[in-house]
DNA sequence: GACCTTGCGTTACAGTCTGTTACGCAAACC
DNA sequence: GGTTTGCGTAACAGACTGTAACGCAAGGTC
């Protein structure tokens, strides 16, 4: 495999030159850039493999700049911020960036999402896949696809379980609409399997936990049918 | 397994444009028609797995296209109306629509709606990001994606739990190249993490566990770096 | 309405999975 | 050869998840 080639969007040059030099030591090829005008042309000159942009980039915003690449482009973006406010994390994700990370971070850590990044990248199908619906609420709860995060409306979060997660994504995907415990338990097997779950209750006990800490209407049973999603799911308005 | 074929039966150019765009970009198939004879004639000439209807069709009425369609074919139908009132939701339904959705919706509810009608119809659903890379060999053993299965060279099959497995596709995804505990950690928890996990031995569990079953020289120690996968990986032909 | 049947919620429990800790061996370094 | 560092392994504890059992509630029948 040929080198990476990583954009380095970053108008502090004394912190970019750092960063360049680390992460040439690393095996990388570095190209960089100090604002929009710099970055649009390093795209246009050459194939990148990942960009690596700062949030806040003296005149031009990098949000702004990071949407505007993704809407041309399909380069892998990691979001680089000296705050750790939430808010930006939340800025970056809405624009698409693949990872966030905060200043001052660990070299190592920063390398591993990198190298996380781009494995990702290289299976293209997953990636987009997840971002597509990467935020969404659905009665006036979050679900964050990325780090599989569950907020409650009050801002309180909910820790689910592997299963109970992958419950909630069925939910999700057919929001409304009633499904079975046949249906429930294909898309939790992502394969067949149907059979044998359906003949124990092993459904009804993860949605009874699903339910019991989301403890709201969400869930509704259908008698002698399956249960319900209750409310609409729409992609993060805010 | 191929693409589902969808027919679209709408009147408006630039509504039917539009879907038909988003649904292709979603791996739909998708045929179109603007009345009761374009509808017709679509069925008769290929198969169709899905209509997606239009309540109001200039002279033509969607309901009694429904009907009609439902008289002579099993072809699963989801009505669409500019309508949100429901009795005419009541009147879809009656006419043997297996879903109904109101103009303007959300893109994704749509989709979501498609899918399940899809899946009740009995057709398999899924993602297909699995089938990529469904059959792998490595020194001998494969493993099959879509089962989730490992085969020894001897023929055994050997189970392996989910984390395992989960670590075993990050070693075939990065054969020959030794990979540090962060790497390994990163690509497991598919985000961050990798410096909570980096910290204890949870990493050397694992590979100690998938190697143990394995129980031969596939995984090896790169004393000081992290570990390796020995063997290259190769698609089976199937 | 009284009674019965069926379906579901809930608790208790056991098996499995997985990360932490501790200990000892092996490799590298002096 | 002695010491240090890194890793393999065993033991353990906590969490996760499916099974079984019991009781309540919704529908159905009279």
């Amino acid at each position: 495999m040929s080198l990476h080639r990583l954009l380095l969007v970053e108008d502090d040059a004394d912190m970019a030159a750092m960063l360049a030099a680390y992460l040439q030591r690393q095996g990388f090829h570095v190209a960089r850039a100090a604002d929009r005008a710099g970055a649009l042309a390093a795209l246009a000159g050459a194939r990148v493999d990942l960009i690596l942009m700062d949030v806040s980039l003296g005149d031009d915003n990098g949000v702004a700049i990071c949407a505007e690449i993704r809407a041309a482009q399909d380069v892998p973006i990691i979001m680089v911020s000296a705050l750790s406010a939430d808010h930006q994390r939340m800025a970056g994700y809405e624009v698409g960036a693949d990872d966030y990370i905060a200043k001052p971070f660990n070299p190592d850590l920063l390398l591993a999402r990198i190298r996380a990044v781009l494995r990702r990248a290289g299976r293209a199908p997953s990636l987009s896949h997840r971002r597509r619906d990467s935020l969404l609420t659905f009665g006036g709860w979050r679900y964050d696809a990325r780090r599989d995060e569950v907020t409650a409306p009050g801002g309180w979060q909910v820790s689910l379980s592997a299963r109970e997660t992958a419950l909630l994504r069925v939910f999700l995907a057919n929001p409304l609409i009633p499904l079975t415990r046949e249906e429930i338990a294909a898309a939790l097997d992502d394969d067949e399997a149907a059979d044998r779950a359906s003949a124990g209750r092993a459904i009804d006990m993860l949605v009874g936990r699903l339910r019991h800490k989301t403890e709201a209407g969400l869930i509704r049973t259908e008698r002698g049918t399956g249960y319900v999603l209750t409310t609409e799911v729409t992609r993060e308005p805010q």
